[in-house]
DNA sequence: AAGTAGTTTCACAATTTATTGAAAGTTTGA
DNA sequence: TCAAACTTTCAATAAATTGTGAAACTACTT
């Protein structure tokens, strides 16, 4: 296969990838660009390469950056910004779970903890309890395993986990 | 809270939720409303409760017993079907784990094996199968971490994940 | 302080995804 | 075997999400 068809299925790949996971198709596809570019690239290229618009470009890369799954550089002598992507994987799926633990296990928690002001009066308000105690006992558990799982550092999971979860 | 604003904001809540877990909203509020049913409902109980339309309620019910995500009973000398949710919610999460990794982690890894055959001729090329290396030694990491999840049970899980992981 | 290079915003357009509802299909029991 | 009860399908439509591009804005340079 030819360098280019590579690098193009790729960008399909992680795009497809990427809008199952919170990152909309072209934002994944511009974090893609950037893994597989040997050099920082300006939003032009950006827009160039992808075929896409200067404000899609533009509003994508700054949710990257607000993701940190992409840096802003500044080269010598030049007034253009420039991007890189964040190409330990470990640190990509790391602050992808922080951002999704943000947006929504957080608001969860908060509705469940609503929800508790339900007066359990009769038996199905009792069943109702229940069943949110439940939710909300496994939120915290999950809660404070990727807590955990946020502040352990890469050469951790890359060589404990997978052997600690046996 | 009276027990009826109670279960339409559970509702809503977990349709939100969902939809970030690749399931739709109807699909999870489907779930999240035979959640909270202390019998199961019929089909039409389902349409009358949530507002959908038969076909709708039929599609994400079907959806949601192929995930496992919800039962199919019957009932004693009545025609109909009726539903039951899972409400183990390890298993939920267990399930849509497994759904998630097939439709998602394994084509990835069939796309990066794919991408191996770019021949590492120059420089760049030889750059782009680093990443693509990478990001194959991480999916294979990720693939047996959660299998090895998937296969253990709740028990395990909300003892046991907690305190291995530290 | 005026011009230029670069960045951001946002109303509208295009695309993608979800929903409807009516028709077709299936199963059950008399 | 028929027809009532129930389930499934799918083309049309509606809703939600993304993308566009021109105008506004910002900041640097001379």
């Amino acid at each position: 296969m030819e360098l280019a068809e590579g690098k193009e299925k790729f960008i399909q790949a992680w795009g497809t990838l990427g809008s199952n996971w919170g990152i909309n198709r072209t934002m994944a596809q511009i974090h893609a660009l950037l893994l597989v570019s040997p050099a920082p690239l300006s939003a032009d290229e950006v827009m160039a390469q992808l075929n896409i618009s200067r404000g899609n470009a533009n509003m994508n890369i700054r949710a990257l950056i607000d993701w940190r799954l992409v840096q802003k550089i500044h080269k010598q002598g030049e007034r253009k910004e420039f991007f890189v992507a964040e190409k330990d994987m470990w640190e990509v799926v790391r602050n992808v779970i922080i951002e999704r633990k943000k947006k929504e296990l957080e608001p969860m928690v908060r509705v469940l903890n609503e929800l508790s002001t339900v007066e359990a009066v009769d038996n199905e308000s009792k069943e109702f309890q229940e069943v949110v105690k439940d939710i909300k006992l496994f939120s915290s558990k999950a809660d404070s395993a990727l807590e955990r799982l946020i502040r352990s550092d890469s050469s951790w999971f890359v060589g404990t986990f997978l052997k600690m979860i046996k």
